[in-house]
DNA sequence: CTTGGCACTCCTCGCAGGTGAGTGCCAGAT
DNA sequence: ATCTGGCACTCACCTGCGAGGAGTGCCAAG
């Protein structure tokens, strides 16, 4: 359908405009390009490319800008991932290693992605359902006060606190707390409540009750928690886009403001391997000027959580997709260390 | 030194300059004010309240705008604290009634104060160096490594893991957390240090080793946690400020990044009672051009965090001042109960 | 001390004209 | 069939100019 001069030209549109962030015309290209052609030529490829959609001009008798569907076509064949340097690995391992917990583990994630990419990064937290149980604890806080803590392989920590209908003594709590554990540590969230299912049964009838408080709390905690957080940074990168930010940067605050849609965003990434979503591909509205980088990372094969960065559809996608790439290498290897 | 006229008239200057975004002059002061005197004398007062170094003027032939001085002398001597409406108390109550646990109390506190305040809100996480110890976990994970949990009387929940010189039996294991906790259970972290520092030596002499080992790293959590974490919201609201924004925003957002500053800032806040900065008075460059009000917040009578919200310099203080503190209440009791 | 009058400053806005980058199209060359 | 150079055309952008107006400072009179 298009020759391949003409693709070529797409690509050196693409990267021109990342570059300069203004309109490119047929001149300009042939001058930074070795395209081996004219500028009339070009003229002609870039009209054809315009009729195809792949290409835009602001207003006539100015250059073109890539639309979503060029980038599209950028990313998914004119493109490759841009590897980063020795240094630069080094430097993240270096900056990941020192962390001291899953919460400094994630707050750096988003710093090194913010400053790598000099863009906005987001980073969510593993997620409980892949996760499995490394420990569950019961504290007695009063006479008929407990706290649940609940520990997963991933260093997360959970806790609430449970009303018990009645007082519950040391000896049934040490029992309970034994019982748990040996059947669920180790095992996935996801097949925890077939697992404690009969387990008040086995309690005298005075402590049922409080048996299945416990329970009821443990399962709540592990559905809420599903509910999934996550931390973002570099939100003062987004000025450095263009001229006409006034206008781009509230909707994309807003946006970043609201979990729910960040968590959707980062959820429509398919499970293995890098998406990238490219303005208006992107449901929300705010966000419909710029493009989400995300990928899944994990301490083993399976990824148990996704990060990722949102910047400008005018990004440098190649360089933005390897930086994702490594630093969601880099997290997966610290998890699976500790 | 200056009449009371001019207090009104820079009272005056304030609320109107608040509510336009723009300079105002004495024409328009006479008539949106009952000052009782014409333009001319408004002038007169205009002039010498300049001279003062209360308010400015852009350039001549402009109207006035307040000074930092100008804003410091209003809230000092010319507000009040502007209470809530009763509907508005009652939705916070609601609002923060629904927590679940630590994390949501601080996003739902955050959420709600750059809402009510349309500004950034910050919520500091309670500190652990003026919280008591509420219980000390120990868990065995494998034969030398144990998993640290502290647990504090406002929720915070930090976990560590240690690594043991030598195995540890599940005896001296439940010895070690019962004399632990009965050393600490209840008391201030700043205590602790003092209270766990001979008991290595009660010991067996295999043992010791690792004792030392989980009590550096006891010892170790207090001091690094002690370093602060809080949480930021409604940024969005940044972009609120007016037409020469994009120069005043990207600087605080940078600042509003480094959680150090942060910290910085609401540390300054004196012990008891609402602090407000205004512009200059921030030590920080980048937030030169805003105020931050803050206060602290308690469980009991004693303040174990701030909180508080950035604005432009620009901002109405009154009612900023009222929604901080009536917040600042609301979290305290939310903390007490749970 | 207050007030009305008055001259002055200077910001803002709208308009016109020139400049230049970029385009589309066409006829001729390869 | 494709590429190339030429050429007329379109607009966005910048500049300078002039009118309008809000606001000030000062002064003389009440």
């Amino acid at each position: 359908m298009l020759s391949e001069r003409r693709l070529e030209v797409l690509r050196a549109i693409v990267q021109d405009y990342v570059g300069t962030e203004e309109p490119v015309g047929s001149k300009a290209l042939t001058e930074r390009h070795q395209l081996g052609v004219s500028p009339a030529t070009v003229r002609n490829d870039m009209a054809a490319l315009e009729d195809e959609g792949f290409i835009a001009q602001p207003h006539t008798s100015a250059g073109r800008i890539p639309t979503d569907k060029g980038y599209r076509l950028f990313v998914d064949r004119l493109a490759g991932v841009k590897p980063l340097s020795t240094p630069e690995r080094r430097a993240i391992q270096n900056f990941l290693d020192a962390s001291v917990d899953l919460d400094d583990v994630v707050a750096r994630t988003v710093r090194l992605l913010a400053q790598l990419t000099r863009q906005v990064a987001v980073v969510q937290y593993p997620s409980l359902t892949r996760s499995t149980v490394r420990h569950v604890e019961l504290l007695s806080l009063a006479p008929a006060r407990l706290m649940l803590v609940l520990i997963t392989d991933t260093g997360r920590v959970e806790q609430r606190m449970v009303d018990c209908p009645a007082p519950f003594g040391e000896t049934s709590l040490a029992d309970l707390r034994a019982r748990l554990n040996s059947r669920i540590v180790g095992r996935r969230f996801a097949d925890v409540p077939q697992l404690v299912q009969e387990l008040p049964e086995s309690f005298e009838p005075e402590d049922r009750g409080t048996v299945s408080t416990v329970l009821a709390t443990l399962l709540e905690t592990l559905v809420e928690e599903t509910e999934e957080r996550l931390m973002i940074g570099g939100t003062a990168n987004l000025t450095r886009v263009g001229h006409d930010f006034p206008l781009t940067i509230r909707p994309v605050l807003e946006a970043l403001e609201e979990q729910v849609v960040l968590l959707k965003l980062l959820g429509e990434a398919t499970e293995s391997g890098m998406t990238v979503r490219i303005g208006h591909e992107n449901a929300h509205e705010g966000l419909s000027s710029t493009s989400v980088v995300a990928v899944g990372y994990g301490s083993g094969d399976e990824a148990v959580a996704k990060l990722g960065v949102v910047g400008p559809t005018r990004m440098d996608y190649p360089g933005t997709m390897g930086a994702v790439r490594a630093v969601a290498r880099y997290v997966g290897q610290i998890l699976a260390e500790s």
